[in-house]
RNA sequence: GGCGAUGUAGCUCAGAUGGUUAGAGCAUACGGCUCAUAUCCGUAGUGUCCGGGGUUCAAUUCCCUGCAUCGCCA
């Protein structure tokens, strides 16, 4: 079997995300799944490069785009070996094979008559030199210029895509796994139900030079997405090669929702004009929410990958992503959950089972792989556990189920501590006539552990590299990196010598409390336990907030840049602050303020609350205001600072 | 406004083409064990399976409708 799995290029304009992270870890841990089943897996990420965003954000940085694009690339580069991840091949869309052959691919589509010169008219902001999408306009307006933008008419080049819409509805009511999970299949399908307009993809060079030139037409250069999307084809050597051939039959892409159109309608319908096959499987996943909240920049929430393997280690990071995740769904990050994740997954469940099972082996067989005698009712149950984890794992997997292949594999973990318990090795240890009886028991155990280095190496290469280590086996033994040859009850062999080592997990504190205020233990150690003991001081303090919950507030100095009432509401006001980035902000002061006495006033606001959506427009904070009664009546006073300090400062 | 998804235990989520006592993990309470990382094992709960109506011998499951949340489109 042969693989090709990839994730998207990553836009230069940010740097590596949690959400980037994730996609390119579910990648990684499905490459290393497809090699330990035996596949020749090629597995490619990269960078896009182009476009107006990076061309501005180089400007601010006064640096060249070139020299800005390295810059960031680098960034993710580097950041991937940090989580484990290996692609086969980074892309990036400056390569110069990539234009290069993006320059072919654009002049054969435009030689057979899919592209064609033709006229664009759209909503052009001048503040920002570039045209809005009807969804960044705030009441009609610019959000960073306040003003309506100019409907204006341009010359461009357009990709026939409406030529092959109704050969993709086909293709992907043929082909049911061509976009999976089923979700985003009807949502592209719905799409389809309505005629497609055909797709822009050219920019003026009057308006932006950082792009790949039309080949046609050097007072052009090409739509990022069109340069994009061919990255799957350059970095595997398309037109010529035997990558190509090997590896374009067997693509597989791996996306978040919010790109899904590129890669469902405009993809397909390109490799259509191209006379190409298209991809096998696109693979769709959701959003990681910061506890219930969108990660955004403007929020300041942005987790970043970086500090998380720092502050938990790579495998459980990578660990905590799949198992949390229902591959398709939104999920939600928090430092509660992946420490419990840690402690009672990795550290309870796993680390503890192979604690105890090899202390018991070193204990009673000095540390040697033991000759099993024969099988009881018990050995019979927690081998069959094994087998039919072994085949709901594998399954699971190639289905981009991983947190149900995972809960598959803890089931078995879970079964194994239960059979320890049965078994009772500690008691037959004692009584020489048990020993047969003792070291079935250990064997079955040794196996158990083995089974789970297999198919925990794809999604913690780490781990499954100590637990080798400890059971005494090379990494390239074939038991424990060929699925094929491995993936069966009985293959180990009696007389190994296992290695001691370190714990695979130790627990961590819950985040919440550090834990010095149990030096009052109780007399009884179990019923006073800290755990406990920490929980009644928290009912007893209810009301009173820890100092970490009260820097979890995000409170700022903000100038009022614009106000004005919402109409219909008597009490509402709708202000544009700067806290230094640009934010609406509705305030229930309409009674007390008008609009024009708040203009250029400085402000206190909760930056990082939850945005909601009031009589339609929507808030992404709160302003603090004083609430007091003046001749018996309510009335609401703006806070603000004592001095002139700058919008955007930090208020703690 | 159009289309679609989701709504199940305190929390996160499984689930059945309709059929006895609706499940798992976490959290909680109690008990057991001592090989183990204060770990592990067992027992115990709580559910108007979103509301209302319909089909049926039987609906949490199918149909209609309402509400809520989310997504896509306009």
């Amino acid at each position: 079997m042969t693989t090709y799995i990839t994730t998207p290029i990553y836009y230069v304009n940010a740097q590596p995300h949690l959400g980037h992270a994730y996609t390119t870890i579910v990648a990684d841990v499905y490459s290393r799944f497809c090699r330990l089943c035996g596949d020749d897996v090629r597995f490619q990420t990269g960078t896009d490069e182009h476009g107006d965003k990076i061309a501005e954000a180089a400007i601010k940085e006064q640096v060249s785009p070139k020299e800005y694009v390295d810059r960031i690339s680098a960034l993710y580069r580097e950041s991937w070996p940090q989580l484990h991840i290996i692609p086969d091949n980074f892309i990036r869309t400056t390569d110069a094979v990539h234009i290069e052959t993006v320059q072919r691919i654009l002049q054969q589509v435009y030689d057979q008559g899919d592209i064609y010169f033709g006229e664009y008219t759209g909503l052009y902001c001048k503040g920002c030199e570039r045209f809005l999408t009807e969804k960044e306009l705030v009441d009609g307006n610019c959000p960073d210029h306040q003003r309506p933008p100019e409907a204006i008419t341009e010359q461009n080049y357009f990709f026939r895509m409406s030529k092959y819409q109704q050969q993709l509805i086909d293709h992907i009511h043929a082909h049911p796994d061509f976009i999976t999970p089923e979700r985003y299949k009807n949502e592209v399908l719905s799409f389809l139900s309505e005629p497609l307009e055909d797709l822009c993809i050219s920019r003026p060079t009057s308006r932006l030079t950082w792009g790949i030139a039309l080949p046609f037409d050097q007072n052009f250069v090409t739509y990022v997405w069109f340069d994009a999307l061919i990255n799957y084809l350059t970095g595997i050597g398309y037109p010529e090669g035997e990558s190509f051939l090997k590896y374009w039959a067997v693509a597989e892409h791996v996306i978040a929702k919010d790109i899904l159109k590129p890669h469902a309608i405009y993809w397909p319908t390109m490799l259509l004009a191209m006379g190409l096959p298209l991809f096998q499987r696109l693979h769709v996943h959701g959003y990681w929410n910061v506890g219930e909240i969108k990660m955004s920049k403007s929020i300041g929430n942005v987790v970043r990958p970086a500090e998380l393997v720092t502050e938990y280690g790579v495998d459980t990071v990578r660990y905590f992503l799949l198992r949390e995740m229902s591959f398709g769904l939104d999920a939600s990050f928090s430092s509660e959950a992946i420490v419990m994740r840690k402690n009672s997954d990795l550290a309870n469940d796993l680390g503890n089972l192979f604690s105890r099972s090899m202390a018991m082996l070193e204990k009673y067989t000095d540390s040697q792989v033991p000759i099993p005698g024969a099988t009881e009712e018990p050995d019979m149950i927690l081998q069959e556990t094994a087998v039919q984890m072994l085949s709901l794992y594998r399954e699971n997997m190639g289905r981009f189920q991983f947190h149900r292949a995972l809960q598959s594999v803890w089931d078995l973990i879970s079964h194994a501590n239960k059979y320890i318990v049965v078994s009772e090795p500690w008691v037959l240890a004692k009584e020489p006539a048990q020993q047969k009886r003792l070291h079935t028991v250990l064997y079955n155990l040794v196996e158990t552990l083995r089974l789970l280095t297999l198919v925990l190496r794809p999604v913690m290469p780490e781990t499954a590299q100590k637990m080798a280590a400890g059971l005494g086996l090379d990494g390239n033994d074939p038991r424990i990196s060929n699925f094929s040859q491995g993936a069966q009850w009985g293959l180990s062999s009696a007389g190994t010598s296992l290695q001691a080592i370190e714990s695979l997990f130790p627990r961590m504190d819950k985040p919440e409390k550090s834990g010095a205020a149990q030096a009052v233990t109780g007399a009884s150690a179990k019923k006073n336990s800290p755990k406990k003991e920490k929980k009644k001081v928290a009912d007893a303090e209810v009301g009173v907030i820890e100092f970490e919950q009260f820097q979890q507030i995000d409170l700022r100095v903000a100038e009022v840049v614009h106000a004005e009432r919402i109409e219909k509401s008597d009490r509402l006001l709708k202000l544009t602050v700067k806290a230094p980035d640009t934010r609406t902000i509705v305030a229930g002061i309409a009674e007390y303020y008008t609009p024009e006495e708040l203009l250029g006033r400085l402000v206190l606001i909760v930056a990082n609350l939850k945005p909601v959506e009031l009589m339609g427009v929507q808030s992404q904070g709160m302003v603090l205001a004083a609430k007091t009664k003046v001749e018996g009546k309510k009335r609401l006073v703006l806070t603000t600072v004592s001095g002139v300090v700058t919008a955007g400062s930090k208020v703690a």
